[in-house]
RNA sequence: GGAGAGAUGACCGAGCGGUCGAAGGUGCGCGAUUGGAAGUCGCGUGUACCCGUAAGGGUACCGAGGGUUCAAAUCCCUCUCUCUCCGCCA
């Protein structure tokens, strides 16, 4: 109960001024440039030009309202000069508080959400906390060949005509490359939509200020988004934006609550900048397909419903028979929307001759995304309350083809399909085939 | 893309520059009437922020943003969205 209430004020202002120690805390535990007592200190100044504000506005007011009546020519003279002082005072104050007002909002916007209190204290990925596996790294008798050789040899990714095309970082998929893409696709779908999720393909772009309420940064040489020329709108690197833009400034029903949504789309990632052995071949690509859960619900329920997406994960990966292991993420590798965050790794034996990565991640982001998108509920007293949102990958293909490929290759050079996937392939297993 | 029409509270729908936070209706809530229900009657019914322990007070909001004015839902400009017609198109 006590953490409930805790982040329900969470971002509120009146959160910071009341806890300012937890929360410049916060920001450190989580490595980010923010000032929370320079929020603070202009939130006070807002507040006194704001109240400076009113009380002119109240007089011109009082000024209007006693003109409506009959009176003298001097009396009427008098007050029109004095509607006009009034005038220019109140002009003064609001482009005042409008400066005031955009440096609060701006410095408000780095604050980042508050850390699970049991979310590890650390700086980095290599500080996340194993807290479960599944399956063991797969063992071979042979030497095990990387996804971007299998891909080559079995003719079902090209990435040399795509950087041709394209450039760097993209890919086409070929025969069975598309239809096992289609069934990973298809075979998340069908696992959602028995759990209760309602599917969606949605669109690929989405405004701005859609992207800054997830907690996006569209803007700057390190954004990881591409916008759109003029159009005031980017390519989504992900569908949370688009579920969650969904409801943004709505008012829902309480029991309406949770509502669980599916949603297919492609994602665009810039990645200026990441390069080099671990971003090899599918792992870091400017283009993929992913369906997306996304979760609105009621405050109380969001730490149960974050179990629930996490083992949503954890059986698709399991049903897929790919070794993985579950991390609990650290502060300093949440970002700024997330409460909590759990990612599932699974294990790549051609990467770096075997390691984890990252597959899936599923957050909690409490009420961060709510507030900036303005999405609520109405509680039982008739009071609109922000609700949480949270947010999870059911399935990336990219990364997915990555680990069925190099866990699922044969001696012989062929890949065979995982159980759960061939119904949905069609086929048992891809080559091998004869150079030529 | 071109032409026209429109955008007001939960919904429908009035609105002359000051008497409009906004008529009227519907819905909803409470109460009365009734054996009960329908009906009828009465009262109430937006959001956000600021000040205040509270009671309460103030400010803003009539698609969005600017402008004119002592005073704007009402006048002017720009934009967005919706509808109708035309064009183009998978």
């Amino acid at each position: 109960m006590r953490a409930y209430r805790y982040y329900l004020a969470m971002l509120d202002i009146r959160f910071i001024k009341e806890n300012l120690d937890a929360v410049r805390q916060n920001i450190r535990d989580r490595y980010m440039n923010a000032d929370a007592d320079l929020v603070v200190s202009l939130y006070d100044r807002r507040n006194g030009t704001l109240r400076e504000l009113e009380d002119a506005r109240r007089r011109r007011n009082e000024n209007a309202q006693a003109m409506k009546s009959p009176m003298a020519a001097e009396d009427r003279a008098r007050r029109i000069e004095e509607g006009k002082r009034l005038k220019e005072t109140i002009a003064r104050l609001e482009s005042e508080l409008q400066e005031i007002e955009a440096s609060f909002a701006a410095e408000m916007a780095k604050i980042p959400n508050m850390a699970h209190p049991a979310a590890p204290r650390g700086k980095e990925d290599k500080d996340n906390l194993e807290v479960k596996r599944v399956g063991a790294p797969t063992r071979f008798s042979f030497t095990p060949k990387d996804h971007v050789e299998l891909g080559q040899s079995l003719d079902i990714i090209d990435f040399d005509t795509a950087t041709k095309v394209s450039g760097t970082k993209f890919y086409y998929l070929k025969n069975e490359g598309v239809i096992l893409e289609l069934a990973l696709v298809r075979y998340a779908l069908d696992v959602l939509a028995k759990h209760g999720f309602t599917l969606m393909t949605t669109p690929d772009v989405a405004k701005t200020e859609i992207l800054e309420g997830i907690g996006f940064n569209p803007r700057g040489a390190e954004s990881n988004v591409y916008t759109l020329e003029g159009e005031g709108s980017c390519l989504i690197g992900t569908a949370e934006i688009t579920l969650g833009g969904y409801y943004s400034g709505a008012v829902l029903e309480k029991d309406q609550l949770p509502i669980r949504f599916a949603g297919l789309s492609h994602c665009f990632r810039r990645e200026a900048g990441a390069a080099g052995q671990f971003s090899k071949g599918l792992y870091r690509v400017h283009q993929f397909t992913k369906v997306e859960m996304f979760v609105y619900c009621l405050p109380e329920d969001s730490e149960r419903i974050h179990e629930e997406l996490r083992s949503i994960e954890e059986e698709i990966f399991s049903s897929l028979d790919i070794p993985f292991r579950v991390v609990d993420t650290c502060t300093g590798d949440l970002g700024a929307p997330a409460y909590r965050k759990w990612d599932l790794e699974a294990w790549m034996p051609g990467r770096n001759n075997g390691e984890w990565g990252e597959i899936t991640s599923t957050s909690n982001c409490t009420d961060y995304q709510a507030r900036r998108l303005n999405v609520r509920y109405r509680d039982a007293e008739g009071k609109n309350r922000f609700v949480h949102m949270l947010n999870g990958t059911a399935i990336a293909c990219s990364r997915a083809i990555i680990a069925i490929l190099e866990n699922f290759q044969q001696a012989d050079g062929s890949v065979r399909i995982p159980k759960a996937l061939v119904p949905y392939c069609g086929f048992e297993a891809i080559g091998p085939r004869r150079k030529g």
